[in-house]
DNA sequence: ACCTTCCCATACGTATGCGTATGGAAGTTA
DNA sequence: TAACTTCCATACGCATACGTATGGGAAGGT
């Protein structure tokens, strides 16, 4: 692991890299076109070095897909999820956590991380923690409101497809629609 | 566009394909692994043939591709929405329709569909008038039920995404799972 | 000043996959 | 049967992208 620009983040003539700049010119590719736009060369090019930098950082491509996928995952748990400034009502804190959902557009790198690993069974193993994590933190909100487990189970289950569906509808709504559909979605659920 | 096998279905002694054996390959293939399987000499080979075949029958690979989208939006057209089989009570219909998304697994292909098609501005315009298609038969579903046109709109949407989203979810249930969670994410749904 | 370590440039080999040019076999029509 | 159409095989050129081998510049320690 380089520690470069922590221990001494002194300034170079040359720009050197390091992993996490790797990294984050790959979320950025993958974000504007998937995958497929995720290519040695081309991260070079946009970071302005050549494919040496990325075989003395990584061993090969396969490997350094593996560590953007953690890379996701471990940011897009501290999110949402730490968030501390949420109310303590408990159906104020589902709506709450709902709209900043839509609002901060969390979930919008879902389909390319998805479209990418789930025709990859090892990859799709890590998604699926990620799935397991958001959900049982979704349940445990409503849980708290007072919904039985089976009861919460279900209102989570709905709410999480409804934001990962949301994500693939290719009908793009404006923010205030979005917010708004997704505050009727939320009063839907929290009826009794 | 061939009508082999159509007008005049005779055997062969070599393996003569049709536009359509062409198609049905590439779904097969885009089915297994996304449109990054769906290649020219991957399909010949699985076909039997060369891509002189390929050549012959279509221009290039692109438009090819673009058959291939409008191959999927025909057919995923005419399966729920064309299906004469549904009771006449409202409520019953919807239960049956969204029993029949679940069974027959019907939006299985969406994932890979979108998933190609998302960074294609215009494939993605082929993609959104499936969604307002669908859309519009599951709203129709709710406004005979008696909802309002804004009631039905939103439920529609919900349910909606609720297909969309469980095919994207990388923790997979059994089929009786998912039957189950459909039936009370509808009847959640039906609820005044 | 020298040496070591870190980081990257350059050049090359290889594989994959698209598209094209051309010939030819099978079936059809005259 | 001769000509014509339909469909595919073969062979080639070309572009892209991975990975490797090798050399070298820059920075820091001694």
């Amino acid at each position: 692991m380089s520690t470069r620009g922590i221990t001494k983040p002194k300034k170079s003539v040359i720009d050197r890299q390091s992993k996490k700049s790797w990294l984050d010119a790959a979320l950025k590719a993958l974000a504007s076109g998937g995958i497929d736009k995720v290519r040695v060369e081309s991260l070079a090019k946009n970071l302005g070095v050549t494919k040496g930098s990325f075989y003395w950082h990584f061993k090969d491509r396969e490997q350094f897909l593996d560590e953007l996928l953690n890379f996701w995952a471990e940011q897009s748990t501290q999110t949402v999820i730490a968030n501390p400034n949420y109310p303590t009502d408990s159906k104020a804190r589902i709506r709450a956590v709902a709209e900043d959902i839509v609002r901060h557009d969390l979930g919008k790198m879902d389909p390319h991380i998805r479209s990418w690993t789930q025709y990859d069974k090892r990859r799709a193993k890590v998604v699926a923690k990620i799935d397991k994590v958001r959900f049982e933190f979704l349940r445990d909100l409503f849980l708290a409101v007072g919904f039985s487990m089976i009861g919460s189970d279900l209102r989570a289950q709905s709410l999480y497809r409804y934001v990962l569906g949301e994500q693939f509808i290719s009908v793009r709504e404006s923010m205030g629609q979005r917010l708004e559909r997704m505050q009727a979605q939320v009063d839907l659920l929290l009826q009794q």
